[in-house]
DNA sequence: AACCCGTGGCA
DNA sequence: TTGCCAAGGGT
């Protein structure tokens, strides 16, 4: 039902041209395919692990976070057995936490309702959260030999150029068509490597930006190259503009901050929030007509139930998230009144600063942190001389 | 279907 | 500085 005739107007590829396509991507990625860790191995739990990772989130950044994480996890077992806390400290600056939170959750189901055993069919990695259809496509063509298409964002671009697709790739309809495109492409039995060759085409010479057309090894077969409009496919949706808000957060200590032993008060997020489980200096958004302090004094207020007496501002630093952008002033405060509980946030607590890093935090939180340290070293340095 | 959800690199 | 993008899934 669904056929390129209905993407773009493109009519369906001969069977000789897609075999063309077929045995020149297969070759290119035998020569040019990249060496990745989670190549290394047919263990379908560390390519479930790599394909989460990789979600929205390109190799170079997900390499030293895969490495890392299946050094501490190496198992379903290791992590269904982790604490959230444990595994988000983990993923932590890697982003979309829900990530982490779904799949220490899978690994929990695998290995409660599959004997530990990562399922091998489709329909079964379909139920596990976080796993959507290419995810779960990309597991059972490279762990299992199953022929399934994926059409990631990389597969989308390639095959719209390939093929001319002019629809809109964000259309049922035309992901209908375009993964019946990409599972015409899989020779019997090669979905694994059909699929990262796509991929890797995607992500090193059909790129969105500044494609290596010249040296593709589909070159001429590439209706977008013969007709110069590579860089008009794939259609593209303009985005709305970012919104900008202003948040304060507090440095709020249990005491003279110089003095040893002084402890600094952090939340947990609640988990279904955006940042859900991570820990980050109390605080929140600005309302119109009030003042950085005062929203400070509300927040705290509100999310703790404490009063502080403010004390100076600290660093300023501006953060975008995926669809906002954040300017988040902090204040160091000394806790005056009522004893913190709970009310707008999961959890919190009071540590010294050097235990900060055993929890999970937010990029920008990170930032503060890391500006602490150096203020700490550098008055350590003073005192040190004087 | 449209919107929400992080981060870092790049122009 | 701002916008754009990257191996998507959940709702």
């Amino acid at each position: 039902m669904a056929s390129a005739a209905a993407a773009g107007g493109v009519g369906r590829p001969s069977a000789r041209s897609l075999g063309d396509v077929r045995r020149a991507l297969l070759l290119w990625y035998a020569a040019h395919g990249r060496d990745l860790p989670w190549r290394r191995t047919k263990d379908p739990y560390a390519i479930l692990v790599s394909e989460v990772m990789l979600q929205q989130t390109q190799v170079a950044t997900v390499v030293p976070y895969y490495e890392r994480f299946l050094a501490q996890f190496p198992n379903v077992e290791t992590l269904a057995a982790a604490t959230q806390d444990e595994v988000l400290k983990a993923w932590e600056g890697l982003g979309y936490y829900a990530r982490a939170r779904n799949l220490r959750r899978a690994a929990q189901v695998i290995v409660g309702e599959q004997g530990g055993v990562v399922p091998g069919s489709l329909k079964e990695l379909l139920k596990l959260p976080g796993v959507g259809r290419n995810t779960a496509a990309a597991v059972v063509s490279i762990a299992f030999g199953r022929d399934e298409p994926v059409l990631d964002g990389n597969v989308t671009r390639v095959l719209c150029r390939l093929f001319g697709v002019e629809d809109d790739p964000t259309k049922a309809e035309t992901k209908r068509a375009l993964l019946e495109l990409a599972g015409a492409l899989i020779p019997r039995g090669q979905a694994g490597r059909s699929n990262q060759a796509l991929m890797d085409l995607g992500a090193t010479v059909c790129t969105g930006h500044d494609p290596k057309c010249p040296s593709c090894t589909l070159g001429r077969r590439c209706v977008a190259k013969r007709q110069g409009r590579v860089d008009e496919l794939p259609q593209r949706r303009r985005k709305r503009a970012v919104p900008h808000v202003e948040v304060a957060a507090g440095l709020v200590w249990d005491r003279p901050r110089s003095s040893s032993g002084a402890r600094l008060l952090i939340t947990k997020r609640r988990p279904d929030d955006m940042l859900g489980g991570l820990w980050e200096f109390p605080g929140g958004k600005k309302e119109v007509g009030e003042t950085l302090e005062e929203c400070l004094a509300r927040e705290l207020k509100e999310e703790l139930g404490i009063k502080v007496e403010l004390e100076e501002r600290f660093l300023t630093v501006r953060h975008a998230y995926s669809h906002f952008r954040v300017t988040l002033a902090t204040f160091h405060c000394r806790h005056a009144a009522g004893e913190p509980e709970a009310i707008g946030c999961a959890e919190h607590r009071w540590v010294q600063p050097a235990d900060l890093d055993r929890y999970a935090f937010p990029s920008a939180d990170l930032r503060i942190i890391a500006a602490l340290r150096d203020t700490a070293a550098a008055q350590a340095a003073r005192s040190g001389v004087s």
